[in-house]
DNA sequence: CTTTGGATCGTCT
DNA sequence: GACGATCCAAAGG
């Protein structure tokens, strides 16, 4: 997607994300499940007491990864928004298999004890697409516009639905009821329980 | 199917 | 020193 493609609201990007198609190399899915963070305007947002070297990539210019670490072993992915300065940036939470399945699975299977994963479980959830497409603090600031490092977001063809799922977003303690949660209604790999 | 608790460490106070 | 924008396995129905 061109640069201006993120450089709204990240209300806006949210839900204009869905059924769009995130590429690495040659393992894809679309993009079935986000949520929006609004930067000093969230309290649940990373870059809302202000940058730190963590967040440095949400306050650089729209169309870029923010790639974060939580719980001691998982990584995250969020599309960069709003104009340069503004740390705004929509949450990646699940993603539909399109390509690249067994690649997929293997990056997604642990050592030595890796057990069979079952599709459903290949890309549904933040930490669990990031593994699945290798993504961690080495494509934190990776440009989806040029791809500089292999990962694009393109369109297919497919538009957004016209009328998304909309509900709180997942495992947030601050402003947990603010509806900035979106999914394709009906999709069998959106995260969790709801669809 | 649902519930529960453990893993594990970078980041910020 | 406390706490996650999470996931998984084990145990119980």
């Amino acid at each position: 997607m061109p640069r201006g493609f993120y450089a709204g609201d990240a209300l806006e990007v949210a839900p204009r994300l869905l059924n769009k198609v995130l590429v690495r190399g040659g393992r894809s899915g679309r993009i079935v499940e986000v949520e929006a963070y609004r930067g000093s305007q969230d309290p649940a947002s990373h870059a809302f007491r202000g940058p730190t070297r963590r967040n440095a990539t949400m306050f650089g210019p729209p169309g870029r990864l923010y790639v974060y670490f939580t719980y001691g072993m998982h990584w995250c992915a969020n599309a960069v928004c709003g104009p340069d300065g503004d740390a705004q940036a929509v949450l990646l939470r699940a993603l539909a298999p399109l390509t690249g399945l067994d690649d997929m699975r293997i990056a997604r299977r642990g050592g030595v004890s890796g057990r069979a994963v079952r599709d459903r479980d290949l890309i549904s959830g933040p930490a669990r697409l990031c593994q699945a497409l290798g993504v961690d603090r080495a494509d934190d600031g990776a440009d989806l516009v040029r791809g500089d490092r292999g990962l694009r977001i393109v369109d297919d063809g497919t538009p957004p639905p016209e009328e998304p799922g909309v509900s709180g977003r997942v495992g947030v303690s601050q402003a947990g009821d603010l509806p900035w949660r979106f999914w394709v209604p009906g999709d069998p790999y959106v995260s969790g329980s709801t669809r």
